[in-house]
DNA sequence: ATGTCC
């Protein structure tokens, strides 16, 4: 049982210079078609294979809703800061000795600053785990394209939206384990089918979902507040959007569920659309009145290579010591030798090819352009 | 993606 090619909008946002791997159309095409109840499919730029479902998209349902086409990484998001550090009177080289080692648990002076109250009651809320649980990887970053990126501005299209004296933050993390424990056990219970509105299981997926949309902000919170106490700096928000969620959401008259999967919010005002880790990053500002793309925007550069591919394509080519520095000459801390080719900027897409897609889709404006001055993926005690 | 899989 499928559904009707007519009744489904399926549509793909990018340009010809955008690399598009033909497994990723039929993912979306697949998903559009065999899950009940999907009004619409849309693949941004940014699109690429997923298991089972593309990443970089996003999808319309009436009366049923799907936990599955959220992922594990619910709640995953970028975040970006103001910070008080001036450009010039800093380097990749002293941010990086001033950072340290910011992998593990929090500190006991970080942890002063947590809401344990607030930790208890998502624990609560989600059932899956304990407040000792969340709080053991509360303020790390993770890995798979994880990030934190002390960044410079280095182009304003917007007059005065940035302050370009001042080294910017952007922070790309999600719920860590806690969403992963939650899709485990919905899968378990109800594998790929879904959950019909308004019943019983559906509320409490729901509440399961809230908490790790708000777990995973306050671990985005939490990394930038032990950056900050590290390099001694102030941080201003500028946003924090999560781009792996399920929202009520009303599409052409209709009422249903907007589900979000890599990609990014077009009607939650200014959003940032990361390039690879050797790439610029974008400030935009989304066109929100606009529904074709269902408003949502690019969540980054995307994958063009499959991560299982990396290390044979570049290790031939590209030393560690290569990976660790880009063509802007920023430093790229990862002490893990595998998740650095993962992560190369050649397994991704270039950036600009998916920025020029949306724009020329109408879909966005620049504001600004960030160059990363320190890339942080994972320090040395983490790994092996 | 992963208090991850070998």
């Amino acid at each position: 049982m499928g559904n009707s090619l007519m009744d489904t909008y399926v549509q793909v946002f990018a340009n010809r210079s955008v690399w598009m791997e033909s497994a990723a159309i039929e993912q979306l095409h697949t998903t559009a078609r065999n899950l009940q109840g999907i009004r619409a499919a849309v693949g941004l730029p940014d699109l690429h294979p997923g298991r089972g479902y593309p990443v970089g998209a996003a999808f319309f349902s009436t009366g049923r809703f799907y936990p599955a086409l959220v992922g594990g990484d619910i709640g995953c998001g970028m975040a970006l800061h103001a910070t008080s550090l001036r450009v010039h009177k800093t380097s990749p080289s002293k941010l990086e000795k001033a950072l340290g080692v910011i992998d593990g648990p929090l500190t006991e002076a970080l942890l002063e600053e947590v809401d344990m109250a607030q930790l208890q009651a998502l624990a609560q809320r989600c059932g899956v785990a304990t407040a000792e649980a969340l709080q053991q990887s509360l303020g790390t970053i993770g890995g798979g394209n994880h990030f934190a990126e002390l960044q410079a501005v280095d182009t304003l299209y917007e007059e005065g939206a940035l302050d370009k004296k001042c080294v910017h933050l952007m922070v790309h993390s999600g719920s860590r384990g806690l969403g992963g424990t939650i899709l485990r056990e919905h899968v378990e219970r109800f594998n790929h089918d879904g959950l019909a509105a308004a019943t019983p299981e559906a509320r409490a997926y729901w509440q399961q979902h809230e908490a790790a949309i708000a777990y995973a902000q306050l671990n985005r919170s939490m990394i930038a507040r032990r950056m900050a106490r590290a390099l001694r700096m102030e941080l201003s928000l500028v946003l924090d959007i999560s781009h792996n969620h399920v929202q009520r959401h009303e599409w052409r008259g209709e009422s249903g569920f907007l589900h979000r999967k890599g990609a990014t919010p077009a009607d939650e005002g200014l959003v940032v659309i990361p390039g690879s880790r050797g790439d610029y990053s974008y400030l935009v500002r989304p066109a929100s009145e606009r529904d074709e793309a269902l408003h949502s925007l690019a969540h980054g550069a995307g994958r063009k290579w499959a991560r299982s591919d990396c290390v044979g394509r570049l290790k031939p080519r590209f030393s560690l010591a290569d990976l660790q520095q880009t063509r802007f000459d920023s430093a790229v801390v990862c002490a893990d030798r595998e998740l650095i080719y993962e992560e190369a900027p050649q397994a991704y897409k270039d950036v600009d090819g998916v920025i020029a897609s949306l724009q020329e889709a109408g879909l966005l404006t620049l504001v600004a352009r960030l160059r990363p001055l320190l890339t942080y993926k994972r320090g040395a005690m983490q790994c092996c």
